[in-house]
RNA sequence: GGGCGAUUAGCUCAGUUGGUUCAGAGCACCUGGUUUACACCCAGGGGGUCAGCGGUUCGACUCCGUUAUCGCCCA
């Protein structure tokens, strides 16, 4: 074993590199299927036009964690790349550039301007992936996938054919919400509502033909909404948040059970400044408590309106433009942006004597998910698929936990959208995304194929007319929903749609985990089951690991505009990838949010330190073949040995129930504790001695295990410090070494091994006490009791103690300092030091305490009701527990008398 | 308005089918320490009526009911 020079410090950002390469030129995060168990992940596609934030660097460090993890226990680990080309946000960016350039999408074609998309997408598309290794993250590259590109493409269109074919696509006009930004629509899952502070404006609508009697019971302190007309002229009171949106007004409703209104049903009113006449209608609907009890139906532009609208059979006046702003069928306003109008109409209003009063109110408004404008409602023709039976294996195979998701508490929400789930919009008005595969005939008729040839024989046959031509078929203008490609995405990524018996797809699928955000549970997990089980009748994943939200330490979600997320890239310069993973852990438990702040990668970065120092340490040792290993090494090695096996043990439990902050809390202490600050401790030649040549090799075998251990959760520096460890081969790397899958061990050696820490503990903490310097030697006896010592362990008490002697006496010591383990004794004797009071005053407590631990057992064993209920093994403990405190009081009366 | 979840140390959270004086971890805090791997460290220490109330039980942080506060989802 030669000697190599050893930086003192470990510098991350030059090894990281290095590291990185010598993976990818190795292939090693490359997969092929073969005899092995296969452990797959699809990445959750980030968005083209992203970059990387702290969300994707929680999420990307799991899934790393989980894969590297996967290929170290002997799985044949593959995790699939790839991007989704995020149809609004895509062509929102696209557009902007263009004009920016004095280019208008309008005056395009469509082929021109997907030239201009794909060009804005080949160069900025690829920046997250490249992100995603500085990362570390070991990710199957070869395979990086792209839900434009060719095989996902026809996947999306197959299945567009497929589903259409079995009647659960339909056309329909529906009211949908629309993003006026866009021009496009949305789907229900695409809208943020957001808390707004508004107003409620209350509108007075004159009564035309007002034949009241007059002893109608809107008179009196309650009649507010009637009668405040002028001069004989009667009134109808309406609240509203949108008061702009009265042009579109088709009738005033209330509630057939309103005693207030009811003479006033069937009458008519005037829509203000418009004077157009409406009905006065009843319906059930209408809340009575709610403003006046009167509400207007713009069936145009409210959902629940429209709904009315239907059942009432109202006219539906639409006076929006798709870019929100106010078209010839408002009357006023023509040409002017919805919120302008707002403003303006409320003056108008007010001139003409409309405007009853105004009061704040705070509602929920939505906001479109990708470009931030408040959503209207629209009547449109949209494509949709019906969701109702698609959903039923979803759902029962998430709810009976053939899927599993964690936390489990996510099954409800689960639940609650599968048991309430509409059909899902899957049209939008854009052309960045696969175009919609319908064709329409020059009658009107469509037919809907995968192609234009295919499409055209369709065509000749519902149209009987054998001339049709590909050039008289018109292709639907809109594009699919994003998701409508994501959502195939565990398939699609091995070709599973296209070719369903293919070797890799029948390999690698099912996958075993997805790790996402809760955010996009409907979004995208819903779907992808759904899809699972429609074109494979299986679920895409057996677990889903639901991430928390990153957070600043204030709680607030971290995003640009606020300015509070630290840019992740400037994090791994910093603190280094593996301390920024080890940071981004450090503090989130499944589905809970995560504070994030940076002394987490800070104390990250400092592990790292902690893990090089204790390579330092050993790497460092002269090693000499000619001393015999001492027995405190011995011992040590031994105690370590079977420390990896609990350790192994429980981290298998920890990745099994996905407990991943966990498991790295148990690598963390288990580095930090028992194998620096015990064993190393223990082995530790004296100053500028060398160490025993099987020690040492022995200890190197153990490092190397740990190395392993921490290898998923860091891989950079486990990699350099393995490789440095000892003189490696070309090609050999940790990252593909294996992981025991369990090593047998001694628990009984370990618990006899706590007593020892805890009698090293108690040495310590006398020394504390009396002011000793570790330096200086301290004398030891054991006066030992049935339980608390075991004498092969002497030699480690006497190196980590500083020990001059070790005795083992029979008596009492006095003039001593003491300490007790269960039931035995230990002295330090120190003639003169001690202060005989405190001492007894110490022994008086430590019996107080141990008698009332005693009586708290006795008071239970005394209860016939607990000896007769409860289970044996709960008794069997309990009178273990007396039967120790019995020992210790014992002793510690002993020790008492003695002193006296 | 409907549903779900939470409330444990100053902070962030564990506590796995009710059973050790079981009230824990990490961070923060306090005290001491240049014992040559590490002050990005080591050794020691303080700190909580497990949100309130009631119930079930021999026994409740754990189960049930209820109140309060907070969060999330949906309308």
């Amino acid at each position: 074993m030669s000697k190599v020079e050893i930086p003192s410090k470990y510098n991350p950002v030059a090894v990281e590199d290095k590291w990185y390469k010598y993976w990818m030129d190795n292939k090693y995060f490359h997969s092929t299927p073969d005899e092995r168990e296969p452990y797959t992940i699809v990445i959750p596609p980030p968005n083209v036009t992203g970059v990387l934030h702290m969300g994707h660097m929680l999420n990307n460090t799991i899934q790393d964690i989980l894969v590297r993890r996967a290929r170290m226990i002997g799985k044949n680990a593959c995790w699939v790349p790839g991007p989704d080309h995020e149809s609004i946000a895509t062509e929102a960016k696209v557009v902007n550039k263009l004009n920016a350039e004095g280019i208008d999408k309008y005056d395009l074609s469509r082929d021109e301007f997907l030239k201009h998309a794909w060009d804005w997408t080949e160069k900025h598309g690829g920046i997250i992936l490249e992100q995603l290794k500085k990362l570390g993250a070991s990710c199957d590259w070869d395979r990086t996938a792209f839900t434009m590109d060719e095989a996902r493409s026809e996947s999306v269109i197959k299945v567009f054919v497929d589903l259409f074919n079995k009647g659960l696509i339909y056309r329909g006009v529906r009211m949908v919400n629309w993003d006026p930004s866009a021009k496009t629509a949305l789907s229900d899952e695409e809208v943020i509502y957001k808390e707004m502070q508004g107003k409620l404006y209350y509108l007075k609508y004159q009564i035309v033909e007002d034949n009241t009697p007059s002893d109608s019971p809107e008179g009196g302190e309650n009649s507010f909404p009637l009668g405040e007309g002028r001069d004989g002229v009667n009134y109808l009171t309406i609240a509203t948040t949108r008061p702009e949106t009265i042009l579109g007004d088709t009738a005033v409703c209330v509630n057939p059970n309103d005693e207030r209104f009811t003479h006033l049903i069937r009458k008519r009113v005037l829509v203000p400044l418009i004077n157009r006449s409406i009905p006065i209608i009843s319906d059930e609907y209408v809340d009575m408590e709610f403003g006046t009890g009167c509400l207007k139906i713009t069936p145009a532009h409210d959902i629940n309106d429209y709904e009315i609208g239907l059942k009432h059979n109202l006219p539906s006046i639409d006076i929006f433009n798709d870019d929100g702003t106010l078209n010839e069928k408002a009357e006023l306003f023509i040409g002017e942006d919805r919120f302008d109008v707002r403003d303006k109409i409320v003056p108008e209003l007010e001139k003409a004597g409309n405007l009853a009063k105004v009061e704040d109110y705070t509602n929920k408004v939505g906001f479109s998910e990708r470009t931030d404008v408040i959503i209207e409602p629209k009547l449109s023709a949209q494509w949709f698929l019906k969701m109702e039976e698609l959903v039923k294996p979803a759902l029962e195979n998430v709810m009976n936990d053939t899927i599993k998701f964690h936390p489990a508490k996510f099954k409800n929400i689960y639940k609650h959208w599968m048991g309430n789930i509409k059909d899902w919009c899957i049209s939008r008005q854009l052309w960045w995304g696969h175009q919609i595969p319908v064709y329409y005939l020059p009658d009107g008729n469509y037919v809907c194929g995968e192609n234009a040839e295919q499409a055209l024989e369709l065509a000749k046959e519902k149209s009987g007319n054998s001339e049709l031509t590909i050039s008289d078929l018109k292709q639907d203008e809109d594009a699919l929903d994003t998701w409508f490609s994501s959502w195939l995405w565990p398939i699609s990524v091995f070709d599973g749609i296209r070719e369903p018996e293919n070797e890799e797809f029948n390999y690698y699928y099912p996958t075993s985990d997805l790790v996402t955000a809760p955010d996009i549970i409907f979004f995208w997990v819903a779907r992808m089951i759904i899809a699972g089980y429609e074109y494979r009748d299986e679920f895409p994943y057996k677990n889903v690991y639901f991430t928390g939200m990153v957070r600043d330490a204030q709680r607030r979600k971290m995003s640009k505009s606020l300015g509070n997320s630290p840019d992740p890239l400037d994090l791994i310069a910093k603190y280094g990838a593996d301390g920024v993973r080890v940071g981004m852990l450090l503090c989130s438990p499944a589905g809970g949010d995560l504070l994030f702040d940076e002394s987490l990668p800070q104390q990250g970065a400092g592990f790292s330190t902690k893990i090089w120092n204790a390579f330092r340490l050993v790497k460092n040792w002269e090693v000499s073949s000619e001393i015999k290993q001492p027995k405190h090494s011995k011992l040590a090695v031994e105690w370590f040995q079977n420390k990896l096996g609990e350790v192994v043990e429980i981290l298998n439990s920890q990745f099994e129930s996905f407990r991943i902050s966990e498991a790295l809390m148990t690598v963390y202490t288990t580095v930090r504790d028992e194998f620096s600050g015990w064993l190393l401790e223990m082995v530790k030649p004296a100053y500028q001695q060398p160490i025993d040549a099987k020690t040492y090799a022995e200890v190197v075998e153990l490092f190397d295990q740990m190395l392993r251990l921490m290898h998923p959760f860091m891989p950079f520096i486990t990699e350099e410090i393995w490789q440095l460890l000892e003189e490696r081969k070309e090609g050999e790397s940790i990252m593909i070494s294996q992981l025991p899958a369990n090593i047998n061990y001694n628990k009984e050696f370990l618990t006899a091994f706590e007593d020892v820490k805890e009698a090293v503990s108690g040495i310590r903490k006398i020394r504390k006490e009396k002011n000793i310097a570790f330096k200086d030697e301290v004398a030891f006896a054991v006066q030992k009791g049935d339980k608390g010592f075991d004498a092969r362990y002497n030699s480690i008490l006497v190196k980590l103690g500083n020990l001059s002697e070790f005795e083992e006496v029979k008596e009492e010591v006095n003039g001593a300092a003491s300490f007790r383990v269960k039931s035995t004794n230990f002295y330090i004797p120190l003639d003169g030091f001690i202060d005989v009071a405190e001492e007894l005053a110490k022994l008086e407590e430590e019996l107080k305490y141990t008698k009332g631990f005693l009586n708290s057992v006795m008071k239970k064993l005394g209860n016939e009701r607990f000896v007769n209920n409860a289970p044996e093994a709960v008794v069997a403990k309990e009178k273990a527990k007396q039967a120790d405190a019995e020992a210790k009081i014992k002793v510690l009366e002993e020790r008492l008398a003695s002193m006296k």
